[in-house]
DNA sequence: CTCTTGAGCGCC
DNA sequence: AAACGGCGCTCAAGAG
């Protein structure tokens, strides 16, 4: 398809009260709205709106000048916003921030074009910008020159005006495309949720979390002490290879311990010889060499103090005094958001670290989480009538799976053999080999096993749970099947290929693709259950929500919380029992 | 000088 | 024969 050059989007700017009723006047009647915004900046705390530009078809561009506007000169542009109509956007999540921000907080139903385009393609590598889309799907080369273009404090160009209606206008050509291509790949429920969920990530990042760091400058000394001694100890013991020539002697004479090439080379000079200085390299030498220990430890402290304890407040707003980090709701090729900016679903389980994220003074932090969501998930879709019946049962899964391949009776089921289960259960689903298993057992779960365990477990594994086997083997023999790179989650959110994908990729989809869907429905129905509550979205992390909740409505918001996430997936497993636990506390930490 | 890549590691 | 998946951040080191 060649490309040709938008015709320029007719428009009419408006620059006060008089002009705006006018001109929004001919907009109700229409059942289908282009809506995007200019601004000064991505950040709607500390950056301001100065164009809102909306389409309506066979009509010119209305794009209002906010900045020229008294806030209550905007009510019709409310009104209409607030309205029945279908609202496109590209990339909602930024529009309604900002709108929200200004008091122009739209109405769904929403639908997103970067997300349709998401959806279509997800786990291809392709660019999701409105000029990409646009340029995929229509044939339009978008010229995005004005994009970067200071939007604020002086009279805007024709080329900027121009280029903000075009991108409203486009969104109208884009929908019918976009939302035929979602009907044809079967993905308009996907694409419906996922809609219903943008103003609740959009409330989420705006609400934001509330970091206490007095206890983070408090933690970061005692962190700094620790890692200083081991730091002391590990450069008593190694050295580097080269000896250069230097004017600063004390400075190239010690080892960069962020250095794995350095570490490597020095821990040979001591008669460690190693392949990679990763954790599964030397977990397995820290009880013979105490060395290999404290290097260990001086990573722990390593990591802790740069990207959480240093790092984190780092991006406290400072307008709102909290994180506001970004979620990407398609950010994952399974369907699941990714977090950035910084990201919040890798905050250190530690309970120092995580305590240090609040409530504010009044309200309490509520925590809810999935209990097992992958492995209920995994029952379901292999149909293993074993692990379906534990869970009916109110059995625990851990358990049956440790008296199943060790060969105890269940009630003799001590800790350990409990804890050795978990990475059999957590690893094979997803199709881990022994050799990896045995690895993962001891690093994520300090349990010791040799490879012929591994080996045998696995086996017992599958022997145990026959349906899972069986559903992998289904797997298995549409791999080869190459015109049909792609998979589907229980609500029918596809991932694609565009190699042949290995088999634990097609395992794992449908399984942690499903969970994400089940917390997207959830994300969606709680901001409308939570409304007069006053309670506030704050994060999620894969399986977990968490909000903050005035004090007093603590009781009632648990229970809402509960049901919103209980439903999607009680009614995508039936009749696999769905369990949500939930902790309250005045910090994440509890 | 900036940009990219890989190692390593935090989470689910 | 062997294979768990999904992320983002920090640092070092190499590339341009």
């Amino acid at each position: 398809m060649t490309s040709q050059p938008l015709t320029s989007s007719k428009y009419v700017l408006v620059t006060n009260g008089r002009e705006l009723k006018k001109a929004i006047s001919p907009l109700k009647g229409s059942d289908i709205l282009g809506i995007d915004v200019e601004t000064s900046g991505l950040d709607p705390h500390t950056d301001n709106i100065r164009l809102v530009q909306i389409a309506a078809p066979n009509l010119p561009v209305v794009i209002i000048d906010i900045s020229l506007f008294d806030p209550k000169e905007l009510k019709p542009l409310l009104l209409l916003l607030e309205g029945k109509a279908l609202k496109v956007f590209h990339n909602a999540k930024f529009d309604l921030s900002f709108l929200q921000v200004s008091d122009l907080k739209p109405s769904g139903p929403f639908f997103d074009t970067q997300i349709a385009s998401q959806l279509i393609s997800a786990g291809l590598k392709k660019s999701h910008s409105l000029k990409a889309v646009a340029q995929r799907y229509l044939g339009v080369e978008l010229d995005k020159s004005e994009q970067k273009s200071q939007f604020i404090n002086h009279q805007l160009t024709e080329s900027q005006l121009t280029y903000a209606a075009t991108d409203a206008a486009i969104l109208l050509e884009l929908y019918p495309i976009l939302s035929h291509k979602l009907k044809v790949a079967k993905l308009t429920t996907v694409a419906s949720f996922e809609a219903a969920a943008l103003p609740a990530v959009a409330q989420m990042e705006l609400n934001g979390m509330l970091l206490d760091t007095k206890r983070m400058s408090a933690i970061l000394t005692e962190l700094e002490a620790k890692k200083q001694e081991y730091l002391k100890t590990l450069q008593a013991v190694l050295k580097p290879t080269v000896k250069q020539l230097s004017l600063f002697p004390e400075i190239t004479d010690v080892v960069n311990l962020e250095s794995p090439a350095q570490v490597l080379s020095a821990l040979k000079n001591i008669g460690i010889a190693l392949a990679s200085t990763s954790r599964a390299a030397l977990i397995p030498l820290q009880s013979k060499h105490p060395i290999i220990k404290t290097l260990l430890e001086y990573r722990k402290c390593s990591k802790l103090i740069c990207t959480f304890v240093e790092g984190l407040p780092t991006h406290i707003n400072p307008v709102t005094g909290r994180i506001h980090p970004s979620y990407l709701q398609c950010g994952a090729r399974s369907g699941r958001f990714s977090c950035r900016n910084p990201n919040l679903q890798n905050i250190p389980r530690d309970k120092n670290i995580r305590s240090c994220f609040i409530a504010s003074p009044g309200y309490a932090i509520i925590r809810a989480d999935y209990s097992q969501i992958e492995l209920r998930i995994a029952a379901f879709l292999s149909g293993d009538r074993r692990m379906k019946q534990a869970y009916l049962n109110g059995e625990d899964l851990h358990s049956l799976t440790a008296s199943l391949i060790i060969g105890k009776p269940l009630d003799a089921i001590a800790k350990e053999d409990r804890q050795l289960a978990k990475p059999i259960n957590f690893g094979l689903v997803y199709g881990m080999g022994a050799t990896k298993l045995k690895i993962y057992a001891e690093i994520e779960f300090g349990v010791i096993i040799t490879l012929k365990q591994a080996r045998l477990f696995s086996q017992r594994f599958f022997q145990a749970y026959p349906g899972l086997k069986r559903w992998h083997q289904k797997i298995k023999n549409t791999i080869h099947a190459t015109y049909k790179r792609e998979i589907r989650t229980i609500a029918g959110r596809r991932r694609r290929w565009q190699t042949n994908p290995s088999l634990s990729e097609l395992y794992n989809h449908p399984v942690q693709g499903s969970s994400a869907d089940f917390l997207k429905i959830a994300l969606g129905h709680l901001h409308l259950a939570l409304t007069n509550t006053g309670a506030l979205l704050i994060g999620t992390v894969h399986d977990e929500i968490l909000l903050e909740c005035p004090l007093e409505q603590v009781e009632r918001t648990q229970d809402i919380l509960r049901q919103c996430m209980l439903e999607p997936a009680q009614i995508a497993l039936h009749p696999i029992p769905v369990e949500v636990e939930i902790k309250v506390g005045n910090s994440w930490g509890t």
